[in-house]
DNA sequence: TCCAAGAACTGAATGACATTCAGTTTGAGG
DNA sequence: CCTCAAACTGAATGTCATTCAGTTCTTGGA
């Protein structure tokens, strides 16, 4: 029993990641037998590591698969958003905390990640936060072009943006008390809180509303 | 070889747990050896099974004496700074700021633990989170006695207030680009607009200077 | 059509650990 | 002094990750 025949010639490497993803979720934590995503694969253990170097490999193409699905998530938001840069903020926020909330574990594996990993010997993995941030950069620069924020440094402001976000993502998601709509409702209020607040800055007359 | 010497009656506990957030700091990650605290304390990997279920149950009770180390220096300030409201939220915030980023991975095992370790089993745990939360709130309660924050709703501000200084250490905790007195630069930066914004809210001529 | 080379797997072996268990030694009460 | 229970220990078990020596297809040339 050895090689298999061509029909699933190189599906191996992207089941895998995507396996890897639903048992996250599934299992709700990192240690996700190597065992298991073959199986789910449809092969053996031994035959991943044709495809990656060893388990953290894999763990390391999972977050770059959530940070790329991350991505795409805020960027659908930010075409359906042009000339609302506000709006785009907003929603755009929404859509973050959304994925968030959805994939807990994977949002953890993307921004608390065991150190093992050697997340940071790889140039992909801090480029793709990068994006991630340009992209929240370019709705802030665009909302100061339209009145808001004026004058403000937006690295720094841009940055405090983001840690309340993520902050309140972070502590939703590790408290087991509350279920997800509350854990929801928990952190929009926290994206409306600091909407308003940047409201205050704009052109007056611009409504909240969702 | 059995039994020890009556010398280290009970220390066994104390110091595995001592050692294990030793050893936590020293690897920079959650997995360490049971083998390699019971060496550093001086027994074997079962004998600690007579003081802690298991691996889980040592790694919560290092969690939890985190939580006290962390309320024990927030409180230090809380008193030091009875009468100045204010400098309370903004010296409490450095002390947290720098308790997490002198200890990032014990800050880590608090507050983004793997599930596995039964967390919200444990109504401790949520314990001692909730008593840190609790000294902001009375921290900004006292402030608004003393005119900042007028009207605000302090549970949805507390929220926030914690969740952007949680969020600003765990993303400069995580970024591995940084070195450590960037990493301080970056969080003050952002605990600093923040007291702007509040010190923006209540009487005037309240210098910001720290 | 047939064949050699190597690609892509597999089963079995190795090595870390956590956890359990059957002793073994020592302190304390009678 | 003697018995008992507490507090450990060494050895055994089970679960993975990882490696390795085969084994079986596929492919490109004769």
């Amino acid at each position: 029993m050895a090689r298999p025949r061509k029909e699933q010639e190189l599906d191996i490497a992207r089941r895998a990641v995507e396996e890897t993803i639903r048992l996250l979720a599934q299992q709700g934590d990192f240690d996700v037998p190597l065992t298991s995503v073959a199986q789910a694969v449809g092969c053996t253990a031994p035959a991943l590591y044709g495809h990656f170097r060893n388990k953290n490999a894999l763990l390391r193409a999972a977050r770059d698969e959530g940070f790329g699905r991350l991505y795409n998530e805020k960027f659908a938001v930010f075409e359906q958003m042009r000339g609302d840069p506000f709006g785009y903020l907003r929603d755009g926020s929404y859509a973050y905390a959304r994925f968030a909330l959805e994939n807990p574990t994977l949002y953890r594996l993307m921004f608390s990640p065991p150190p093992k990993l050697g997340v940071s010997d790889d140039p992909w993995s801090s480029e793709a936060g990068r994006q991630v941030l340009s992209l929240l950069l370019t709705g802030l620069r665009s909302s100061q072009e339209h009145g808001y924020l004026p004058g403000a440094d937006l690295q720094r402001y841009g940055f405090m943006f983001w840690s309340t976000i993520h902050g309140a993502v972070s502590l939703n998601i590790q408290n087991r008390l509350l279920d997800h709509a509350a854990k929801w409702d928990s952190t929009q209020s926290v994206i409306d809180a600091l909407m308003e607040m940047i409201a205050a800055t704009g052109p007056a007359k611009h409504p909240i509303t969702s």
